[in-house]
DNA sequence: ATGAAAAGCGAATCATCGCTCATATTCTGT
DNA sequence: ACAGAATATGAGCGATGATTCGCTTTTCAT
């Protein structure tokens, strides 16, 4: 199967060399944003980090930017798995301890690998295909939904979609900056007494 | 006073005519980030947009980093003469009426192009000099600090930072989301339930 | 073992863009 | 009216960096 002017997306790795390529490629990318910043991430840096050749980069990523997309992608990947793993857990918790519950895992999943979420959310411009990355996950806010129906008599709230809105942008934004901006400050006692916070402010307004 | 090879930071407009032709480029640059997005933001085509010549460009901006700051710098000032307009007036009301009023400021504030802080939100990468421009303005935070340790013993909380902090992001997070990704949905009545919400949050959370 | 497909290579191409500089025009004080 | 300072011009330099392509090497099925 030649392919002759491919020139918009490139073909799948299926023997396992070449799989190795594509994640020693996402690895070397996502290291590179880390550790050098987004506008020294070029792509023949890029492969040369990942000890590949360019040529091999475009056989699998069309475009720079669909290799920044891959590993945004990878990295929401690991953090959803992060939170799915104890969300089970805490859809069957009542309300004030999956809040709490809540925070704290939110709180996790920005420590996976917080460097990159940081270059991710400060330094990649969203333009063109990274355009429609959601800051937050659609999936997070769904899921909140249901639990606040299935809870709904113990509740104040008459607008489910409004007091998720208000929930996971009040839980996100709060973790997002305690974690990224003021880590120092942030280490012990101030982290508790942050999930003390966050959770009464939760907990305070669906509870009226 | 000749300059031979200023090479670093460019000289004052001292003249009427000067002083137009930076604004001029102030404004193209903001015009062109978001008609056309950071990406196509060339000081050739901003100096085109703004029917001046590149040369000119240098002559008051020694970067296109720095133009791109002036941009910001200039949309925080709008930004921040709205909400200090009402500040004054605000920090007189009782924790009630402050935050509900605190709340709406902060609508209003992220109404004054909300395109152009769309795009200086998400499409300019923090690099260089734009990397220690905060998100959120460190004066309302200081200000919001001030006013709650006047009204500190009609209140519950023990930690004032950590609950300016709280406060602060909340309002931030909420306003700007709603205003800039949800504002479809948010047109009219929506937006007072937004108003509502807040606040009841908010003021849940600071009366315990 | 062998031929074809898959994977890899990297020098070279090509376009973009930030920025400079030699030159031209306009302003301002006298 | 004139000189010098301030301002404006824009072709082009230089660097960067994304992407390509002709070729080699490795893998796999038979």
């Amino acid at each position: 199967m030649a392919r002759k002017s491919l020139t918009k997306p490139r073909k799948m790795a299926s023997q396992k060399r070449s799989r190795a390529t594509v994640d020693a490629l996402v690895e070397a990318t996502a290291r590179i944003l880390v550790k050098e910043g987004f506008d020294k991430a070029s792509t023949n840096r890029i492969a040369e980090a990942a000890g590949v050749s360019v040529g091999s980069l475009y056989q699998y990523f069309p475009t720079k930017e669909s290799l920044v997309a891959a590993v945004i992608e990878r990295h929401q990947q690991e953090i959803m798995q992060t939170v799915r793993g104890e969300l089970t857990g805490i859809l069957a918790q009542p309300v004030e301890q999956a809040i709490r519950m809540l925070v704290t895992v939110a709180i996790k999943a920005h420590r996976v690998d917080p460097k990159l979420h940081r270059v991710v959310a400060e330094q990649i411009p969203r333009v063109g295909e990274l355009e429609k990355l959601a800051t937050f996950n659609r999936e997070n806010y769904t899921l909140f939904m249901a639990y606040l129906a299935q809870h709904r008599d113990e509740l104040r709230v008459e607008d489910l979609e409004l007091a998720s809105f208000v929930c996971v942008t009040t839980i996100e934004a709060l973790t997002h900056n305690a974690v990224l901006h003021h880590s120092k400050m942030m280490s012990d006692e101030k982290m508790r007494a942050l999930v003390d916070e966050a959770s009464r402010l939760i907990i305070g307004y669906l509870k009226g």
